[in-house]
DNA sequence: TTTTGAGTTGTTCGA
DNA sequence: GTCGAACAACTCAAA
């Protein structure tokens, strides 16, 4: 009988601190090798943003590891009986991922005879736990807040303080050539990049978070985003830091938001793709045209769509509060359905996380969780007055209107230098693309 | 079972 | 410029 060595196969928890199932690996092992698998699907999928941040967390990963992360491209059952056999692992260790794809490739894992220990997951309380005394769960945000809040959860743990690592052959060592793309600028992967954010997060932007979060032009926000999409830092470590206070309450409910989502799509799988209110896909749409092609392009003549669009493009991500912005502009003023939008998201936010962009969206859409009001649709001047008000965020990614200044910047076609640079001339009056959305809905009031 | 209050993020209109 | 009301009706959670 040979010595216990166990199996940390990585997936959605780059990380060492805070990571119970890591531990758990450890714990069952002499030694353990360290795996992530590269899914050709969904890199045949992602775009070269999100491939690009993967392939920096898997080397920062690789280097906390001493050079010894096995990286193997593959299917996840083949992969992993391969490596079961030339290894002789005698157990796998996972952290639980809920995401309908995790879920199903796990489940086809299982099925084929190799057990997954599962400890922990990416969230602070697991999908399915928090419910309603009747034991069902719940389906808007503040009573699940309420609950998740008496629910509670585990204190964080420290990172291995001993690691007994196998070394991978060269050949299990497939690290992707995935670089970033020219012109693009991705905030940097990895754990102690992670922490490093959150610290200066912490002791800076957090104070001023419920004020300052709203406000694109500036760096108000965390970014722990695309962290806690590839588990860099645990939402357990997060909480754990925070204290009483206005500012950290709204941060905290921010995080708590993300566990909301990802409970709605564990409970509701197909709402990924689908109407979680399913009497929205009987509205009238428009077709994606070259009206789409504009947004995606951040061309639609509305300063503020067109700056966070470009953002997306430049970084990788868009601020919260201009993807709102964004989002009603295509549902409401382009009558373009949701699923358009959120693929196009998926394709180029670093932080794409199914669960809270599905769901994000149809919230947005009217057609989620908690949705809002039919009348509430956003006015992209409106917006873009009241949270960019000198327009220093449009300048940064807009440069055909870098040359305005002061409010002017948000009707460059009331301004006799608005087109001064070629900015384009809006694709669709605001005003009456209100109306009409609100004329649609009243149809489907009226079915 | 029935009732009641509440529900992330807004805009427009008229006084 | 500011302010309050109106904008549907419905679903959900909890008493």
């Amino acid at each position: 009988m040979s010595a216990p060595r166990s199996l940390f196969w990585f997936r959605r928890d780059l990380r060492l601190a805070d990571n119970p199932a890591l531990l758990a690996a450890i714990d069952e092992g002499e030694d353990v090798l360290a795996l992530f698998i590269l899914d050709l699907d969904i890199a045949e999928r992602a775009g070269d943003y999100r491939k690009a941040y993967l392939a920096s967390s898997l080397n920062a990963l690789d280097d906390s590891l001493k050079g010894k992360l096995a990286v193997i491209a593959g299917d996840a059952v083949l992969v992993l009986k391969d490596v079961i056999a030339r290894y002789q692992i005698t157990s796998v260790h996972v952290g639980q991922d809920f995401a309908p794809y995790g879920v199903s490739r796990d489940a086809r894992v299982e099925a084929a005879g190799i057990h997954l220990n599962k400890t922990g997951s990416g969230y602070a309380v697991s999908p399915g736990r928090v419910r309603k005394p009747d034991g069902t769960n719940y389906r808007v945000y503040t009573p699940f807040y309420r609950a998740w809040l008496t629910h509670g959860w585990r204190a964080p743990v420290q990172a291995p303080k001993k690691l007994e690592l196998v070394s991978p052959a060269p050949s299990d060592r497939q690290f992707p050539d995935w670089q970033t793309p020219t012109g693009v600028e991705l905030q940097q992967a990895g754990e102690k990049a992670a922490l490093k954010r959150w610290q200066a997060f912490q002791t800076g932007d957090l104070s001023e978070y419920e004020v300052g979060r709203n406000i694109p032009g500036i760096p108000g926000t965390s970014r722990m985003s695309p962290h806690l999409r590839w588990g860099e830092i645990h939402p357990r470590t997060i909480l754990s830091s925070l204290q009483p206070g206005a500012d950290h309450d709204v941060f905290r409910k921010e995080i708590v938001w993300r566990e909301f989502y990802a409970d709605v799509l564990h409970h509701y799988p197909h709402t990924s793709r689908d109407y979680y209110a399913p009497q929205f896909s009987k509205l009238r749409y428009d077709a994606p045209d070259e009206k789409f092609q504009a947004w995606c392009a951040g061309k639609t003549g509305y300063p503020m769509v067109d700056a966070g669009m470009r953002q997306l493009k430049a970084e990788g991500w868009m601020h919260n509060r201009v993807r709102m912005i964004v989002a009603s502009f295509l549902v409401k003023d382009l009558h373009i359905e949701w699923q358009h939008g959120a693929s196009h998201f998926m394709k180029y936010l670093i932080d794409n996380d199914v669960a809270s962009n599905s769901h994000g969206w149809q919230w947005t859409a009217g057609c989620g969780t908690d949705a809002s009001p039919y009348y509430r649709i956003f006015n992209p001047i409106e917006q873009g007055k009241r949270f960019d008000p000198e327009g220093n965020y449009i300048r940064t990614y807009v440069p055909e209107l870098s040359h305005m200044v002061g409010a002017e910047i948000h009707e460059p076609w009331s301004s006799p230098t608005g087109y001064l640079h070629d900015y384009s001339i809006r694709i669709v009056d605001h005003a009456q693309e209100r109306l009409e959305s609100l004329a649609r809905l009243a149809e489907l009031k009226d079915q």
